[in-house]
DNA sequence: TCACTGTTGAGACGGTATTATCATTTTGGT
DNA sequence: ACCAAAATGATAATACCGTCTCAACAGTGA
């Protein structure tokens, strides 16, 4: 009725903890596949959710793209996405001045700060 | 080949004009109707399209949403989501340190700030 | 090791957003 | 007003994601 220790289950949080930034189910799978070779999309999904469910999974939308998925817990941040190969890094650090863009009456209760551009990887 | 004026365009222009916010195509749809109530959503799914290949319209992509339309031109600015109605709205400015954010190594092109909230009418 | 039951993988299925099709209507120029 | 071509609307067809189904498998406690 339970949690049970599947070798894809340590796969799929081996490729979340190695990665160190936010993967989509696709990234995953391809990741995961290296402990878990015949792996398939549907567990990925359904472990993903049932993750994210349990709080562990944080996931993370950008604009116009599927999901990603990152551990919980982590300091307040926001992304980079690289327009070259797809890959969404980790910021640190906040941009100030969020409060004063909001118009008189709205209230406001949370931000997403999404940059564009090279990661260090494609830009060379 | 080309354009030609109708009233269903007139209709979709009109809706986007008074609108003074990004437009989803179902919100579209609704707000032309008025001015052409038969208007189906293929069209304006036809017209959005056509005109941002133009150049006169702008897809607005936020976060786990459908894209929304505004007119192209406007000078650089952000959005607010309403939680509630789910309504986008433009704002003012632009946060400042955006630049340091950027890990080293990376370049940065360009940016998307989105903020979460209430609108002044939901918020009442 | 055995048995019970949760878990998995493959493919079917469903939901939603968008595009293609095509018969009919409308527009713009003459 | 007439006509050729563009535009429209209803609906079918896609495309994409993610979930469900179910037979086979594998983890866990006894």
């Amino acid at each position: 009725m339970t949690k049970r220790d599947t070798q894809q289950r340590r796969a799929i949080r081996a490729a979340i903890d190695d990665a160190n930034r936010p993967l989509s189910p696709r990234e995953v799978l391809e990741s995961a596949r290296q402990g878990s070779p015949g792996l398939g999309i549907a567990t990925v999904y359904r472990t993903l959710k049932s993750w994210v469910e349990a709080g562990g999974l944080t996931q993370v939308d950008l604009p116009g793209e599927p999901p990603r998925y990152e551990a919980t817990g982590k300091q307040h941040h926001h992304h980079f996405h690289c327009r070259s190969c797809d890959r969404v890094y980790e910021l640190q650090g906040c941009p100030e001045g969020l409060r004063s863009l909001t118009p008189p009456g709205f209230s406001l209760e949370s931000h997403e700060v999404v940059l564009y551009g090279r990661c260090a990887e494609c830009a060379s």
